[in-house]
This record gives C-alpha cells, structure tokens and sequence, in this order.
DNA sequence: CGCTAATTGCAAGAAATTTGCAATTACAAG
DNA sequence: CTTGTAATTGCAAATTTCTTGCAATTAGCG
C-alpha cells in the first residue's frame, strides 16, 4: 500500500539524520499520515494520548520539523502542523471561514512564475513559502 | 500629519464599532503605527509596558482583531500582529532566515490575478489571503 | 547477546494566556 | 457641565501551553 512507502521515506528520512526509529515516532507519523487537514499540536496529543505521553509529542514534532518531516500551516489562531511537502508533494490551502473545511490545492506553474518575479524584483532567494486563502468554500457559498 | 490621520481613522473604527477611546487603546494603536514590521505579542507588551497592564494589552487586541485593525502574520516561530490593510495598505511579506530581516512588498496585479484563478477553479469565494516568503535577503545572498 | 547513547515518562517548572472582580473612566443623556 | 451607567482597566489568581531535569528504558550497533 502507499503507507508503506512514506513509513518507509521516513525510517530513512530518521536513520539519515541519526535518529532513533521508535514506535512513539512511527506511531505519530502514521497519524500524522492519516490525517486530511493540519492538525494543531492538541489535537496531535490527543490522538495519541493513550500512546504516548504529551512531553515526547513535543519532543518529536520538534524533531521532525528539524529533519524537514512536518511543516507549520497559519491557518487560524493558532499555528497547525502537517507532513511536509516531502510526504504530502507542494500545495496550499484554502480554508471556509463558514464550515471550516480546509481544501488543498497544487502550485500552478504561473503562480511560482509570479513568486520568481517577486525573487527576482527584490534580489531575494526564496527557500520556502505559503500561501493561505480565507473566504467561503463552493458549498457555504 | 500622517499618523494624526491615521489615528483619526482608528477612533472612528472604535466609534463605529461602540467601544470607548481609551488612552491605553490608542497608545497601543501609536505603537503599531511606529513599528516597521510586524510584532511579537510579548514586544507590544515590553513596548508599552509602563503605561499599560498585560491583561489589557491582550485584551485590546483581541478587540484590535475583532474590528478588524490589526492581522496575524505568520513569519517565523509564532504569529506577529501589525496593523491592517486599513491602515498599511495591503502587501506581503519576505522574511531572512539569516539577518531576521522583514521585507513588505505589494501585491502585483499579476499575482491577484492567479489568486483568482484558483477561486473560480474551486468554485471558492476568496476573502482574505495571506502569503509569506522565506528566504535570504540580497545583504545575506 | 551485551553496550551505550538516545529516547521516554513523569514530575516540576516556566511562560503564555485567560478569567473574576472591584475600582476607575468614557461618553452620552439630560 | 454634571450625572448615571456600562465599558474598561489593573491586579491577583487560575488555566493552558510548553520546557526541563532526571532516572528508567530501549534502539541500534558491534
Ligand atoms: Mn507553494
Ligand atoms: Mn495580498
Ligand atoms: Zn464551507
Ligand atoms: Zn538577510
């Protein structure tokens, strides 16, 4: 199945930067992996309360955001975690401020040219971006 | 001057609103104004502290939000807040990874355009974005 | 199979944010 | 300009979020 070959990508990603392959680690990125939108660090302690104890999810969502496994996304009061483009491939998200779903959708290629006119205008070297919508979603209308 | 116009412009906000013109609003409101870019909510309590209470800094901008004068950016580790594009006009942001440095630049014609592409695309009715570059700045490379 | 350094859980601590309440103040009605 | 009243403030306390120290456990290597 495919969650094995991103369990797989991430044994390596852990090994690569010598870090130990635990299952308190295995376990929150499956469940990371199973989720469709970012989730805030409570709702990850949550999901994993009776695994694992609040202080080593703090621990390891630290590790793996310096490994590059997971990512912030602003979205709402308070900052939400996600797989990293590496697990997830690039995109962004709009969120519905009436029911509020999360939908992701890819980079076109004209919107990253208009990112590189931005780069270029200011002699600036982007290493990364986001980019987030708020509005209403096509069934809040 | 400028800010005198600006400030104008708040306490109508505050008025339209019916919340009181208090001196510790508009002393938080001038602090805003001064900063270059965005703030810490732990700077805007330093920044003020010896005319004004923790509590009624949180509490203020949380009324700042609600009105509608401040926004969240999210550069770095935890959100900022700066005044909105009421008061700004709207733009972006580029942040330094390696100086710190906050670069404002505006919204280009071309690049609203795409942002409205991807609404129509997903039949979404855009409210708000926000969009926010890492990188380094042409002094770091 | 051991050895060893990394990781974990638990308790304690620090920092950030929220709440309750009495005292003060803005502001509008008279 | 006073006066009445609801909003706002400051302070103390509570709560929530996040961090740290340390002893016990465990992954991974030889
Ligand atoms: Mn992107
Ligand atoms: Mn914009
Ligand atoms: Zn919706
Ligand atoms: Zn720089």
């Amino acid at each position: 199945m495919n969650e094995t070959k991103q369990l797989q990508q991430f044994k390596e990603l852990l090994k690569r930067n010598k870090y130990k392959n635990t299952p308190e680690r295995r376990l929150l990125f499956e469940t990371m992996l199973r989720q469709s939108s970012p989730c805030s660090i409570q709702e990850l302690i949550d999901l994993v309360k009776n695994s694992m104890n609040e202080t080593t999810v703090y621990r390891n969502l630290e590790t793996f955001e310096e490994i590059g496994a997971v990512t912030r996304v602003y979205s709402g009061w308070r900052y939400k975690l996600e797989l990293s483009d590496m697990f997830r491939g690039h995109h962004h998200h709009m969120t519905c401020r009436n029911c509020g779903d999360v939908i992701s959708f890819d980079e076109q290629p004209s919107l990253l040219a208009e990112l590189h006119k931005i780069e270029q205008k200011h002699g600036f070297t982007m290493q990364s971006h986001s980019l987030e919508l708020e509005g209403l979603c096509s069934n809040c209308c």
